[in-house]
DNA sequence: TGCCAGGCGGGGT
DNA sequence: ACCCCGCATGGC
């Protein structure tokens, strides 16, 4: 298939808040055809195709905006801004969870990484991709989601991917397309949630309050608080919320020695639950729970950062599909 | 081989 | 309110 060539639109630069380090942040759980080590792919949207290339030769981020001619730019830089997180308070964050016994390490080896953020669509097939599966298995799923379903751009010789729209998924190709991309049942729940976006069930989702929002996204079969709740993390940055599956249940029990997890972890991060619950997975590489658990009772909550070995921080140098 | 892995829903108490 | 199981898939 040939890829659709995009042209550059306009350039513009963003001033992040410190401490940023602009690496890390796009490292992070990021495919290599949205960073390349020192480039980061920012898609915006599909139709019409929009994306962002990022670069941060110094202390501030240089954004330049691909797409096709008469392109809509309304809002874009708002939206980079945001999705890159470079307004956030992170020493606020930091002052929480300092003396964390599993996260003590972000203010240090983790200092100035940003939660990269991405639209209610994107972060609700990231959110479904991780149900019931393992690292490597989810991001392999998702992987071959963006594959198979996404369109392929060129912009001045770089090769990437705009991810699916809700619509993509509406077809009968799209369903043998996600039989192929091997996510399981977890197809029906995609498609049901790609319907209700279509018809615009969720439109001023980011009106209501957290609980509400979560309750909304429920009534998509196959979604529960869990993948509620991380989708709204990721696409809304409602730290507020705390996305409580196994493994961190598990872990919380273990290392805080909690017994109600989810009234106590709330109580321990507040209003950071979120992020709290996102820089969990990237200090234990997102290993499995006997794994992650032997490492956090250790105290061995460094990321690792060795490039062979696959982690939320090396997805990008990886070839999983 | 059988059983798990960052869930979920439907059925049974 | 709980508890339990099946659900696709791949890896160990």
């Amino acid at each position: 298939m040939k890829a659709l060539r995009l042209q550059l639109l306009y350039s513009f630069e963003l001033e992040p808040k410190n401490p940023f380090n602009f690496y890390l942040t796009a490292s992070c759980y990021n495919f290599n055809w949205w960073f390349n080590g020192s480039k980061c792919l920012i898609p915006i949207s599909k139709d019409p195709p929009l994306i962002a290339v990022a670069h941060h030769p110094h202390d501030k981020v240089m954004m330049d905006v691909y797409g096709e001619k008469h392109a809509d730019h309304v809002n874009v830089e708002e939206f980079v801004e945001w999705a890159l997180g470079l307004n956030e308070d992170l020493m606020s964050f930091y002052n929480v969870i300092e003396d964390d016994a599993i996260l003590r390490e972000v203010p240090k080896s983790l200092r100035g990484m940003r939660m990269r953020a991405t639209s209610l669509w994107n972060a609700l097939l990231i959110a479904i991709c991780q149900q019931n599966a393992s690292f490597a298995q989810g991001w392999g799923m998702l992987c071959r989601i963006y594959r198979l379903l996404g369109l392929e751009v060129e912009l001045n010789g770089i090769k990437s991917i705009l991810p699916p729209s809700p619509r993509d998924f509406l077809t009968s190709e799209a369903e043998a397309k996600l039989k192929e991309a091997k996510v399981g049942y977890r197809a029906k729940t995609i498609m049901h949630a790609a319907s209700m976006i279509e018809k615009g069930y969720f439109e001023h989702l980011e009106r209501l309050k957290d609980e509400d929002a979560e309750e909304k996204l429920k009534e998509i079969k196959g979604v529960g608080s869990y993948t509620a709740r991380l989708t709204l993390v990721l696409s809304q940055r409602r730290y507020g919320l705390l996305p409580l599956d196994r493994w961190l249940k598990k872990l919380a029990e273990e290392v805080y020695k909690l017994k109600n997890v989810e009234e106590e972890l709330k109580a321990k991060w507040r209003d950071w639950c979120g992020l709290a619950v996102f820089f969990t997975t990237v200090v234990l590489d997102a290993e499995v729970l006997s794994k992650a658990l032997r490492r956090a009772l250790n105290g061995d909550v460094k990321p690792s950062c060795q490039s062979e070995k696959l982690t939320p921080l090396t997805l990008w140098m990886h070839t999983i599909c």
